[in-house]
DNA sequence: TGTACATCAGTGAACGCGCGTTCACTGATGTAC
DNA sequence: TGTACATCAGTGAACGCGCGTTCACTGATGTAC
């Protein structure tokens, strides 16, 4: 990021977050398929083409919302994975507790990147990274664990697994988190879809009279997630 | 419903089904809020004010789609349920295994009724009845179960339960399954959430370049699922 | 410090397009006697 | 069975609107000497 220097390059900082201010306000009114260029011109008082001084299309500012979002989300999530925390359960629900925070405070966001995706706009990789970070953060503590062999053993039966399936596993792990072992790496990504499908649930409004509000039903869900991860309620780290 | 009896009454059943197959092909191609009235009418080479013979605004068409997916995907599951099964246990893995099925073979009707709601479309109370069609089904087996007393012990420690969330768990159970305790409730509605999630999480791509195609991690975490809901796999329903 | 030139932000008009909905109408289908 | 009238499906024109994007332009800001 080059330093801001001329009067010129700050207006230019200072308006290209006006810009995308006044689309996220947008986006919350008509949602991302509906978003409009001059739409957000108006709201800030300018002609719609003077946004192609910043933009070249309605794409390119979607695309910026979108990693905007994932970035976001994944800071929320890694600030509540680097805070003080007395165990690695009690660091993984505060994670789970951050993403579930940031979706309900920027619910129309949460939905650009988690609901159906808009048809005839297709994500550009850069997106990709961003999207990643909020994975790492809630892996975190399960990898720690793993590394320093203090996952708990895993309660219940263990399916047999597939050939596909343990493939897919330990590409995954060997990308991201060469500590697990397949099962351990499948019960993550069941937790990680869990914590996500009730999320949407609840913003999506599928809860709706039922466990509308939800923050009982999460916190208790959640709960017994950890166990089945195996994350232990003591400070194993403190000790070393 | 009754019966058709005129030719004009049978043209307009069927032409009513023309328009809602077409708004499914431009739900498939743009998207639930950018389908056009006029763009369904020119698919059917009619004008686009004939429409208003059938659905009173553009509204009122999706609603009815909606309606129509929730129906569809509630059949899926309710056909599932009632095929034989060896056990309920598999039983409740065919349910769940139809509803991916069913949105798998419709992407964009899943979407419409699970992605992000459209802003400014209110889904009207008709639509209620028929998305619990599904959550119904997938309930059955669970209640079959509790209901003569051979659900298997829960495994894993089951967290304390605030007050707040035992009112609302005794409150969909009075509703629609006496059956259950609240901690079988709340781990059949989380249950449900984790099936609903991996199948929008594969459908909305956030498996991509992990577990995709996801038959093999959908089946292995089902397989646990069903575990820790203790259904059993023998069929004890079979010697009575 | 002052001047000449280059860069860039924002304007306003225009292009070509699609949308939902209303309305007076024509002509075919159905009903009552 | 035949006729007169009522019902209804579909037409075509129109209203008023918003959209993304392009383009030649004015005037302010920045840079080199």
């Amino acid at each position: 990021m080059a330093a801001i220097r001329t009067a010129r390059e700050r207006a230019r900082a200072e308006l290209t977050a006006e810009i995308k201010a006044a689309a996220r306000r947008q986006l919350a009114a008509v949602g991302a398929s509906e978003l409009s260029l001059r739409a957000v011109a108006r709201e800030l008082g300018m002609v719609s083409s003077a946004l192609y001084r910043y933009y070249g299309s309605r794409d390119e500012l979607l695309t910026a919302l979108i990693i905007d979002a994932y970035d976001a989300l994944g800071t929320a999530a890694e600030t509540a994975l680097a805070a003080p925390a007395a165990s690695p359960r009690a660091r993984w629900l505060a994670v789970a507790d951050a993403i579930r925070a940031w979706g309900r405070a920027n619910p129309s966001e949460y939905a650009l990147i988690y609901g159906s995706p808009v048809p005839g706009y297709q994500a550009p990789r850069d997106t990709i990274d961003p999207a990643l970070r909020v994975a790492f953060a809630l892996l975190a503590p399960i990898r720690a664990c793993a590394a320093d062999g203090t996952l708990a053993p895993l309660p219940g039966p263990t399916p047999t697994m597939p050939d596909e399936l343990r493939a897919q596993l330990d590409a995954i792990a060997a990308a991201v988190a060469p500590e697990l072992t397949p099962d351990v790496t499948a019960r993550a990504l069941s937790a990680y879809t869990l914590v996500f499908g009730m999320i949407s649930f609840e913003l999506f409004g599928q809860y709706t009279n039922g466990v509308d509000p939800a923050d009982a039903f999460f916190e208790y869900t959640l709960s017994r997630t950890a166990d089945l991860l195996g994350l232990p309620d003591v400070d194993v780290h403190a000790s070393s």
